[in-house]
DNA sequence: GATTTATTGACATTCATAGTGTCAATATAT
DNA sequence: ATATATTGACACTATGAATGTCAATAAATC
């Protein structure tokens, strides 16, 4: 990351290194996001309006771009993770937590397909799909009663109904729009912990 | 396919290349099962004793060469598909039909990820992807009564527990054990179906 | 406006992977 | 011994990830 000491008006040259370093990751996730889950440097940086060269000057590989673009994607989803429940009792904050996650899931969908389908080639990768399963989980513990996270069958059967891999086979494998993905999580969930 | 005329014995040329091609698709079963879920066409070489020709000689392209290893796969699990049912009813059905799913899932997961990591780049794996799900889709619609066929929700839920993505995420990424999985899946099914 | 400094483009290059053409080497059949 | 099929070895192309280098361009300084 780049350390700016935040000058009156900083240097013309390194806010035009900045452009370029935002265009770049702009464009990789406006590929992705468009439906291409394998963009190579060549069409990020004919997208970004930069050369290839350049791409690698702001990125020392593939993989610091994926990182950057999870950054992004997190910094956009942390403030709804981040926000209190409303509702009273933990029933209420499950449904709560379902419908964020539903949202959350919908809208960075791309992103973590593009990701998951190359975690097995970059370790990077691979530690921040298993970060991100781990974070589902605990979200999941820091609500949950202790006689449901006492019980691993079940509190496992609703971590698997919870988490992103079954939203995306829910609406990418099984073709259900979002309203119908999210009845099923409901209805299973609801199942469980009745 | 090799139309081979069956003479009275065949010709050691042509068992010869029949050999080499079935070492190939045994190499790349070995590489996969063993972990490494994007091996090469040199890596398959080395592994099967043949020179990296051979193998593009034998498969047109990797694509061919999962196609055969998917079929290797499906002769194998086809006879526990087929078999009938024992059980009474279709909950007792239903049961049997998770036993051998947890099975078969088990025995195919690691050629199951490596074709999934790779369909977005290859029409026939995206195919073959679809095709999988659809049968998982087919034959919970064969077995389970038309009042749980005709509550799309309730149906979609039990084809989301039912499927392989579902069982690859509790055993790869919640880290269960071959039991405990077949648990989850147990108990999620059994509260939707009661 | 000239000069300096930083950023980028253009290009050649390497390595890995998928894939192909060609010819010699080897195995098998006659 | 000769003919035929299969394979190995090698050179090659294309794509993608990545790097080195130098000129072109943009921005800052004098």
């Amino acid at each position: 990351m780049i350390q700016t000491p935040s000058p009156r008006h900083p240097d013309g040259r390194k806010q035009r290194s900045e452009r370029s370093r935002q265009a770049i990751v702009d464009a990789m996730l406006e590929i992705i996001m468009g439906g291409k889950m394998e963009p190579s440097a060549a069409e990020i940086a004919e997208k970004a309006g930069v050369s290839a060269r350049t791409v690698f000057r702001h990125f020392e590989e593939m993989d610091s771009l994926y990182s950057e673009m999870t950054e992004r994607m997190e910094a956009e989803i942390m403030p709804i993770i981040q926000q209190p429940f409303t509702g009273e009792g933990w029933r209420a904050q499950l449904d709560q937590m379902i419908e964020r996650r539903a949202m959350i899931y919908e809208r960075v969908m791309p992103l973590k397909i593009a990701a998951s389908i190359r975690r097995f080639s970059s370790d990077y990768l691979m530690l921040n799909y298993e970060r991100f399963v781990h974070l589902e989980r605990t979200g999941l513990e820091s609500l949950l009663p202790s006689a449901i996270r006492k019980d691993s069958t079940l509190f496992s059967a609703i971590e698997m109904c919870a988490g992103f891999q079954t939203w995306r086979r829910l609406r990418q494998d099984q073709g259900l729009t979002t309203q119908q993905a999210a009845d099923v999580v409901r209805l299973t969930i609801s199942r469980l912990v009745d």
